[in-house]
RNA sequence: GGCGCUUUCGUCUAGCGGCUAGGACACAUGCCUCUCACGCAUGGAACACGGGUUCGAUUCCCGUAGGCGCUACCA
């Protein structure tokens, strides 16, 4: 047993897609691990067969590695506490549970799930709650109230049972967590958990996860809120094991909530409001269904991480902006808050383009590039670059529940519905348009045409060359041609500097798209 | 229902007995301006309620109410 290395696990059941909470928690597990120069494990919680999805696994794998958390050990990771899935350690946990049960901590129970069921609905019926415990495991059937021998027969018989925790009543049950102080619960409200399931041979979640934890020798258990109330039964565990004075330090994390109503996230809170709740798309393998992911949405890695680590924790000063290296270094378990946290997508818009803007225009252009690909333009990166210096500061519209807002620019792909007119000339023009019909007058096609005759006469096309030509002109006949030129070339009351957007137009172009406005709009 | 956790602007939060209750997102207004913007500036906006403790409570304690979670042979 080595020393006091900090290790810590994110162990997620591979059931699905990894939901945006539980990066979180492997977020700040990460974030701890770093700081206090421990390891990071990854570990599999596969104990429920009939939940089992293929494929999440490596999804879970490939979205980590695009979020730059790195782990030390663990399924595909390797280390020296293996294996990590822990399917694979069967055997393992079947000695632990002997053991429980030889020291008289454990007992067997043959009830069937439809015997349970038809005690339940009894009790319920009387408005009462069974629970399978100290004041009830006496009239039932288990190997307390059938005795040695025949509890023996019936498993000769092959009869199925379950291995249940006994759990002794009347006894205040301290945890003491990190970021919620002592909680304290009385071991008669507990049950006598399953620790290990007849149906597929396998421990329950409780068993295994307190042999791993131990076995794996981690020194601090960070997970979300939900388990509070199964950390006294935990305790316990670790108790009868006689493992508590090796047992970790629990820390329990706020819940992310819906960003509006009631409840935790849920997948379906991202599919009503259209925002992803997974970090990466997922296909279902059964039903084909499609849920979006922050990758494919267009988020930085960055900005997800930075925006999820300030959902339940914050450094103490005013800094929101953070490198995963000085979140490292800041992070603080005692500093993270208790309450749950609302889902603020919009807000995640915000730490996006925070982090876009931080990259160059250059940086952009691939991605830009392949979206122009995908509207059937083709378009060099030096020319996207262009594009993007223009028109990333500009502010597009996005739908919410309560109708259309704005927002600015946080995707690359953001820039498409505005950008449209640099690659595709305006074929029609709406005169009912505002801007249209305040800046085209009676007069206003004579000026174009002017202008027109004007820029066909300029050799260098340049913004310079063109405003060498042009503002004299302005200067001399005092027309302001600039918002009747923006309709001729965007065709409405929209886009960048004119003499930026002409010079990346070309001078073929203008003069066509001049034409054009002219003769359409006379 | 039982048990537990929790409660500062619309949202994320700072605050750790004495503050004009701070920041960010969002929102509004103004400036800038060849359009829409960006940017900059400004503004509105919160201590759930009731008792204590104290010279003094957003802060400590106890209730109430609200929110959240758990209550499976799921994790």
């Amino acid at each position: 047993m080595n020393s006091s290395k900090v290790r810590v696990r994110f162990a997620p059941s591979p059931t699905g897609p990894l939901h945006i909470g539980g990066v979180r928690t492997a977020l700040y597990n990460y974030l701890f691990a770093r700081q206090h120069g421990g390891d990071l494990i990854f570990r599999i919680e596969d104990t429920d067969s009939t939940r089992f999805v293929p494929g999440a696994e490596e999804y879970i794998i490939e979205a980590f590695h695009w979020l730059g958390i790195q782990f030390d050990e663990g399924v595909s990771f390797g280390g020296n506490y293996g294996p990590y899935r822990q399917s694979e350690r069967k055997d393992i946990y079947k000695k632990y549970v002997g053991q429980l049960l030889q020291a008289g901590r454990a007992y067997i129970a043959f009830d069937t799930p439809e015997e349970l069921k038809a005690r339940r609905d009894e009790a319920e019926g009387a408005g009462q709650k069974f629970q399978y415990d100290a004041s009830t495991r006496m009239q039932m059937r288990n190997s307390l109230t059938l005795g040695a021998e025949e509890t023996q027969r019936l498993i000769d018989a092959g009869e199925p049972y379950v291995v249940r925790f006994l759990i002794q009543p009347g006894e205040d049950v301290h945890v003491d967590d990190i970021i919620r102080g002592d909680v304290v619960i009385n071991s008669s409200v507990l049950d006598d958990k399953v620790l290990w399931k007849s149906a597929d041979q396998l421990p329950t979640y409780h068993l295994a996860n307190i042999v791993d934890d131990h076995l794996m020798e981690v020194t601090h258990v960070i997970r979300g809120e939900e388990w509070l109330p199964s950390a006294p039964l935990h305790v316990l565990l670790y108790r009868a094991f006689g493992w508590e004075d090796t047992m970790p330090r629990f820390a329990h994390l706020p819940l992310l909530l819906k960003p509006d109503g009631k409840g935790k996230l849920s997948k379906r809170d991202g599919d009503r409001l259209g925002f992803p709740v997974f970090p990466l798309e997922w296909h279902n393998p059964e039903t084909g269904e499609v849920s979006s992911g922050y990758r494919e949405q267009g988020y930085l890695p960055e900005a997800v991480v930075n925006f999820l680590a300030l959902l339940g924790w914050n450094p103490g000063d005013d800094q929101e902006l953070m490198s995963l290296q000085e979140m490292v270094q800041k992070f603080n378990l005692e500093k993270c808050s208790k309450n749950g946290a609302r889902f603020d997508y919009v807000k995640g818009f915000w730490f996006n383009r925070e982090y876009l803007l931080r990259r160059s225009d250059a940086e952009w252009a691939p991605a830009f590039v392949s979206l122009l690909a995908a509207q059937g333009i083709t378009c060099s990166e030096e020319r996207a670059a262009q594009v993007v210096e223009l028109m990333k500061s500009k502010v597009i519209e996005y739908q919410t529940n309560d109708g259309p807002r704005k927002r600015n620019v946080s995707f690359v792909s953001d820039l498409w519905p505005l950008c449209r007119f640099f690659f595709v000339a305006p074929t029609s023009f709406n005169t009912e348009d505002k801007f249209i019909r305040k800046n085209w007058k009676e007069g206003t096609a004579a000026e174009m045409q002017q202008m027109l005759n004007l820029l066909a006469t300029v050799d260098d096309f340049s913004a310079e060359g063109q405003k060498a030509v042009v503002d004299p002109w302005v200067e001399q006949t005092g027309i302001k041609p600039w918002n009747a030129w923006r309709v001729c070339l965007v065709g409405e009351g929209q886009g960048p500097d004119m003499y930026a957007l002409s010079a990346f137009l070309g001078k073929e172009e203008v003069l066509r798209r001049m034409d054009f406005a002219i003769a359409t709009l006379q």
